[in-house]
DNA sequence: AGTCAGGCAACGC
DNA sequence: GCGTTGCCTGAC
């Protein structure tokens, strides 16, 4: 396939609910591959869904959503255009100023559903760590191990897969500026590709305490990460990963002062069943203006 | 040059 | 349970 100029005209809709944020989508610290790439006058970005094909999906300045015929169901799996972001909103509690104001920053936030081992690569790597430099691991680890492929004028690189993190092994993997979170993520791909754990089954898990205790089996993977993997790839989206951001919007937000499980617990129970989204507001939140 | 960052595990109490 | 510490690296 290519993307030529003279294709521009053969763009399709994406039908989603708006509002939708392709930007705010992408910046927001779940994605960290997404390479920029204009087609047809109208701005966009390509990258590879786990193995196949690189998509490219773009916005207009109308808002509309655009990406190339055929790749329309997967476009809108990946960067979750099913949802209806009025319906998740009607979940959270009522009355709540805070996250209102939090919605009002990034209303076309989405939450994308990833391929599970990427995402739970990608967030091992990220511990300590901020985006730009996560992007630049992700970037090294799927030039060196992952597969290319070709997609208009240039090379795309999937992330790579269990077995050949498992091969590189912690030495090589060390010298992907990795650090000490070398060791875990040869762990976990050794753990994966030998199949001693089931990412398949933790998708399917419908307790999402089994899922998370699987996860956090895993050398590298505390409830943060576990809880990260959950919202971000297995469509859990009451779960709510609190990193040291989210501690702070709680706190000096909702006065909270407790912290660990006892936060953890609070949170859960007072944003319910969607309390990821509401866990991606006040992220955005929190680090545009504390 | 030193500090600090979007965590985790191991250890001490 | 709860608090402390070491861990790699790059950006400031």
């Amino acid at each position: 396939m290519s993307v030529s100029a003279d294709r521009a005209g053969s763009l399709v809709e994406v039908l989603h609910e708006p509002p939708f944020s392709l930007k705010d989508t992408l910046k927001s610290g779940q994605l960290f591959h997404w390479e920029p790439m204009p087609f047809g006058g109208v701005e966009g970005f390509a990258g590879c869904l786990g193995e196949g094909e690189p998509l490219w999906i773009g916005q207009d300045e109308a808002g509309r959503v655009l990406t190339l015929p055929g790749r329309e169901e997967d476009a809108r799996r990946y960067f979750g255009l099913d949802q209806s972001p009025s319906g998740i909103a009607a979940t959270f509690p009522e009355g709540d100023a805070v996250l209102a104001e939090a919605i009002r920053y990034c209303p076309g936030l989405r939450i994308a559903r990833q391929p599970v081992w990427e995402c739970l690569a990608t967030f091992i790597t990220s511990s300590l760590k901020q985006v730009a430099h996560i992007r630049g691991i992700s970037m090294t680890l799927r030039q060196r191990y992952g597969e290319p492929h070709a997609f208009g004028d240039r090379i795309f690189h999937s992330y790579p897969t269990p077995a050949s993190i498992a091969e590189a092994g912690e030495a090589e993997l060390r010298k992907c500026a990795l650090g000490y979170r070398a060791k875990s993520l040869a762990l976990a791909a050794e753990a994966v590709s030998s199949g001693k754990v089931d990412l398949g089954a933790v998708e399917r898990e419908p307790d999402i305490a089994a899922a998370r205790d699987a996860l956090m089996q895993l050398h590298g993977v505390g409830e943060k990460i576990a809880n990260c993997v959950l919202l971000f790839s297995c469509g859990r989206f009451e779960a709510f990963p609190i990193d040291v951001w989210m501690e702070r919007v709680l706190r000096e937000r909702y006065r909270k002062r407790i912290k660990g499980r006892k936060l953890q617990a609070w949170a859960e129970h007072r944003f319910g069943t969607h309390a990821g989204y509401a866990q991606q507001y006040l992220f955005h939140f929190a680090r545009k203006t504390l």
